[in-house]
RNA sequence: CGCGGGAUGGAGCAGCCAGGUAGCUCGUCAGGCUCAUAACCUGAAGGUCGUAGGUUCAAAUCCUACUCCCGCAA
């Protein structure tokens, strides 16, 4: 089939090495404009980008896919089926009637549980036991059209937003394959979403990641597995300065530890949490290394404390 | 030139501003003590203070250049 692929972030990958190999017809790969980045702030193109341009394949960066003039380069490709995926901008109703079988978007998660940008991580964070690809149709609500079918993973105790994203990542293209499949042959399903499992996630900024230690240990050890490595987890030190903290963290026995006071025990550093307390593993100061959470505790001249830190 | 922090024995840090015997919390090794909620006590080994120049009687400390690491931001 005659296929354009909108799509910028790396969780789309695999699908791009996926589709560049199907024997389809990529007509254009559709990204983000390059962004600076990096130390240097310097202009970098999406991973995805530069995978097309190896493959020789057209790239289009439109600064926005709702003007009439990327409306109609589109168009004029004349495809049979748009593939979206972790783009980045809400598409206009006209930009779905371009192809001519459907436009549609694999999503990560077990739709109709969390639509929206941060679906990887709210899993996760959430404790659900499995996610997965949703592949969908597309209609002009956020990821609110009707499911043509689903690949479920489960969810392991140590899991983090990076691995989910991986394995998500390279389902993707099996979940693709069946769908386009069903596509072409027209016997795709059209499963309507149950709205009243309907919930929304949205997007992840950095200061999501400050933890609020009047949580319960539980939440906090799933949070800082879900949003590694994006957007991280941190803390503020009492003693001034921010403190990311990394997986994996394990719950121990509530001790008497009000919530941000931190202790020394057998096993290393331990915090004290709204209900039962964290031991931590590694940590990093600002412009420190990441290390263990004991070896930092050494090099602190005073009594490591942590500001509670509610949003 | 987007802003900023850092490089000191095996780990993490202090010392640098006001140049002049290398320090702290650990770890390691040896010995002691014995149940101490990171067990405690004593002792030992281990560092050309990132690299190259400069100033000085004297540089971890002041000046210059370079290399490497990292935080913010995106």
């Amino acid at each position: 089939m005659r296929i354009v692929i909108v799509a910028t972030g790396d969780v789309a990958l695999p699908t791009w090495d996926w589709l560049e190999g199907s024997g389809h017809e990529i007509l254009a790969l559709v990204t983000q404009p390059d962004k600076p980045a990096g130390r240097r702030l310097l202009l970098t193109p999406p991973a995805i980008k530069l995978r097309a341009l190896a493959a020789q394949a057209p790239v289009l960066q439109p600064e926005s896919l709702r003007t009439r003039n990327a409306i109609d380069t589109v168009t004029a490709l004349q495809p049979d089926v748009i593939i979206v995926m972790a783009y980045g901008q809400i598409l206009t109703s006209r930009f779905l009637e371009i192809p001519r079988i459907a436009c549609i978007n694999l999503h990560a998660s077990l739709l109709p549980r969390f639509r929206g940008a941060a679906c990887i991580q709210a899993a996760i964070n959430h404790g659900d036991l499995e996610s997965g690809i949703s592949v969908m149709h597309m209609v002009r609500a956020l990821d609110a059209g009707d499911v043509i079918l689903q690949k479920k993973i489960t969810i392991s105790s140590t899991e983090t937003g990076a691995t989910l994203h991986d394995r998500l990542a390279e389902l993707a293209p099996l979940a693709l394959a069946e769908s386009l499949e069903q596509l072409e042959i027209g016997n795709a399903q059209r499963n309507p979403q149950d709205p009243s499992q309907v919930t929304y996630i949205g997007k992840l900024l950095r200061d999501d990641g400050l933890l609020d230690w009047n949580m319960s240990a539980e939440s906090l050890e799933r949070r800082i597995r879900a949003y590694h490595s994006w957007p991280g987890t941190f803390t503020h030190m009492a003693s001034g300065g921010r403190l990311k903290i990394f997986p994996f963290t394990k719950v121990v026995s509530a001790s008497d530890l009000t919530p941000g006071q931190t202790q020394m025990s057998s096993e290393g550093l331990v915090v004290g949490c709204g209900v039962g307390a964290l031991l931590l593993d590694e940590v990093q100061a600002e412009g420190g290394k990441r290390m263990p959470a004991i070896a930092f505790a050494h090099g602190q001249r005073n009594e490591v404390r942590f500001l509670i830190g509610q949003n």
